[in-house]
DNA sequence: CGTCAGATTGATATTCATCAAGATCGGTGG
DNA sequence: CCACCGATCTTGATGAATATCAATCTGACG
């Protein structure tokens, strides 16, 4: 699925770096830096947690093949996904700064993930100023989008929310180089899906159902395929700009 | 209103720098650079726009005094808010990565705000590694924040949610110096909160209502008065993890 | 005293949650 | 090959939460 086109090889770096040089320039230097750090890799089952709530990780976590999610858990039970990771997302810089987990880390789909430690990646925090901007701007990307989360959830109704989200993680896995054309896999629940949108898993089915409906992407099973996403985007009203998928010195 | 106990000068950073006091030590000589770092003031009066959204600003802002806000707008004219600020935040440290503004920054009452030039900024950045996980820090935070609303707005009946919100902004006023025993201002209007909330002006306001009935805040114009703030916090299942509020190395 | 923004109230419509029950489908053991 | 099973998806019926529309009330202020 991955386009690797310029036959590099494959390293769990690999879709970080598809990632971050759609944003920005990487340099010799800074590429070599990354590829050096030593990466740890552990393989997850769907539902699997990859990091736990309250814990004080000593390293961070980044995903290398599947979908992750970062969860917000309440005492009665249920769970809130606050957002949504692929191959080439750092899901976890923010444990270097934060120190204690105010979330959990969980594999929605069976997952990839590779750890990097903390006394590491500071090293490289302390020595590589430009990559530390690039690490540092993943994270302002990844609340961009949670502040675009926040305005769908409260003003917009459950079809055009899912539009959006339609909308956004195609052209996130596309930066990732995962897409196939027009089409991708989307291989989570509906149940899952319906806690990333905070919809009642009832009302998620209906939801995907009425989107079927407008032609505008057909969905059958996990494979989504976009008819007309100039449409969709219309349809959405989404702007990518929150994705900051343009080229510049960050 | 502000307890500048130790009698230091108050210059734009006294609140920034009592903030980031209370996530970690902050060094003799990150002080200094800080102190020196030059600032250009300017007022605003209510509802006024800071900075605006599609702008690609050569500053980044930093609230002195007064509300402001993230404020995502959609075409049709209705706006969300997506994040709340008070003085000591680092609003908008984000320009200086994303480049282009995916949203505004908008005055909620009158306000003061510091500015400061990206140049410096990034000279700060290349120079000072621990100021810079300092100042990353502050951005995670806020992304901590706003995952916590995503929570709110999907998963809690508004009255939680409200009581939720409370919590948060006095605990956040009270570790930028900003309470006065268990009383602070909330100097916005119930339309402007009903932005914040994601819910209509009407139901704000009856929300607010049912608030006051519970009896555990007293709430008179922008007099907001905690009774008991481990009662309001256990009503509203309020976890203050995500604020980061504790010293240690970042 | 008039005006105006903000707060409040009442009545009604819409969206979404909840509960309960089928339908579908891939896999699995006999 | 077939019967069964569990997970997932789907459907119908009902109720709760919230939006919307349209007034009215209140207090600050010229």
């Amino acid at each position: 699925m991955s386009d690797n086109s310029k036959n590099e090889p494959v390293t769990p770096i690999s879709p970080l770096l598809h990632t971050l040089a759609r944003r920005d320039r990487i340099s010799a230097k800074d590429r070599t830096i990354l590829e050096e750090l030593p990466f740890g890799i552990r393989t997850y089952r769907r539902e699997e947690e990859i990091i736990t709530a309250g814990s004080r990780p000593e390293q961070s976590c980044l995903v290398v093949q599947g979908f992750t999610a970062r969860v917000n858990s309440f005492e009665d039970g249920t769970r809130q996904v606050t957002g949504l990771y692929i191959p080439g997302d750092f899901v976890d810089l923010h444990a270097l700064l934060l120190r204690t987990m105010d979330h959990s880390v969980v594999a929605l789909s069976p997952c990839v993930a590779a750890f990097t430690s903390h006394r590491d990646l500071r090293r490289v925090v302390d020595q590589a100023p430009h990559l530390t901007r690039l690490f540092w701007l993943t994270t302002v990307i990844d609340a961009a989008i949670q502040r675009t989360w926040i305005a769908n959830y409260s003003r917009r109704p459950s079809l055009l929310h899912l539009a959006h989200f339609v909308c956004e993680i195609y052209l996130r896995l596309e930066a990732a180089g995962m897409v196939d054309g027009d089409q991708f896999d989307l291989d989570i629940t509906q149940q899952q899906l319906s806690e990333v949108m905070g919809l009642s898993p009832v009302h998620m089915n209906r939801t995907v159902q009425k989107l079927r409906q407008t032609q505008l992407v057909s969905w059958t099973g996990s494979r989504v395929h976009i008819a007309d996403f100039r449409a969709l985007a219309r349809f959405a009203s989404f702007d990518p700009l929150y994705l900051s998928l343009s080229r510049e010195p960050r």
